[in-house]
DNA sequence: TAGATTGTTAATCGATTAACAATC
DNA sequence: TAGATTGTTAATCGATTAACAATC
């Protein structure tokens, strides 16, 4: 699947596109794009092109962000603090932006008992008494690795849907019905230095 | 080309190391490890295997890491903070770590000269005439996206060989000469939500 | 009806894997 | 020589693209 995101935002209401103007703006050829589609359903109408905000709709709901995607991050050093900037000042912004933080942990005393951005920012040993509660689809890791492998085994013992691991890859634990997907800065720049 | 990084560190001096072996360590197929290998050369002794540290040394060159990398990173928010601490710790834990950020800009005078981590600050307007002396052959841009075009612009003009974009991606400007990898948090989210 | 554009089948291309000759 | 393991050629698989019938 070639990317589907660059559709969403390009077209107004009521609007008819073509899978030639869509495939242009996501810079991928307009046989791959209708392929794509075709395999989630039909979507267009074949002589006139596909239905822009239908389309729009149709892309939200195979993502699963058509509706609210509730995340607790864990780690509030810079990274997790990067992080938690981001998503908050884009929920802030994008009428409709699905991904919610609803509450961060930290180890740290300072931070605790204090919000940032409007979170609340809760002790990680608060941690096991709250997942029930808060129930997140998507949990976002920005722990020291040396400490990220218990964290990430519990948080899939207690059913969160997906981890977002900027920490490094858990080697022990092999999760079947948690997805993790790490995300490793060193690794970008070792494939950037192999381009050079 | 599959991960090959993993390789590197699983072996001490003078081994000899098998296909069979790496490839369960890189999680991929022998046949696979060997195709990859023998694209850049012939690393290994048939019916022996490959000397660990040789093929080290080897993927090392492939990759460009044999040697130091100076850098260069603009925007000191907390993303560019969590870049900066990511990479210094591992230059001070690493012997041999290849990457190195020379010099650090942003905006914000109160951040400007100061150090962090023994990195010097400077201010933005001082990248124009001391890109020159520094040459860094990659830069990181972790500034808003709102001023990162015209920055971007700047680095591809002035031979900078790769750039890590966490900003938007460029919109107006096509190089030719550098390399641009964009990093999207936004869509490492949307991925994830997908496979939920 | 003629023109346009989809959804889908067929052809092409590239990447992965299997098989094996080379050789330690 | 027999056993092991590479590098490489051949076969397989999957993904991309082209072609086209369906249909608006």
């Amino acid at each position: 699947m070639a990317c589907l995101r660059e559709i969403e935002a390009s077209q107004g209401k009521g609007q008819i596109v073509s899978s030639e103007t869509l495939a242009a703006l996501a810079g991928v050829k307009p046989t791959q794009l209708r392929k794509d589609l075709a395999y989630f359903g039909e979507f267009g109408r074949r002589g006139l092109g596909y239905d822009a905000s239908e389309l729009a709709f149709e892309i939200k709901r195979i993502l699963k962000i058509d509706r609210i995607v509730p995340m607790i991050l864990i780690g509030m050093g810079s990274l997790g603090t990067a992080f938690a900037r981001f998503i908050i000042t884009r929920a802030n912004l994008e009428k409709d932006y699905p991904f919610r933080i609803q509450a961060i942990f930290d180890k740290d005393p300072h931070k605790t008992g204090t919000e940032f951005m409007g979170v609340r920012i809760y002790h990680i040993d608060d941690l096991k008494h709250m997942i029930q509660t808060l129930n997140p689809i998507i949990a976002v890791v920005a722990v020291p690795s040396q400490v990220s492998e218990p964290i990430i085994a519990f948080l899939c013992d207690h059913e969160v849907k997906a981890i977002l691991n900027f920490a490094a890859p858990p080697t022990k634990i092999k999760p079947t019905k948690t997805i993790i997907h790490n995300v490793d800065l060193g690794a970008e720049l070792e494939f950037l230095s192999y381009y050079t």
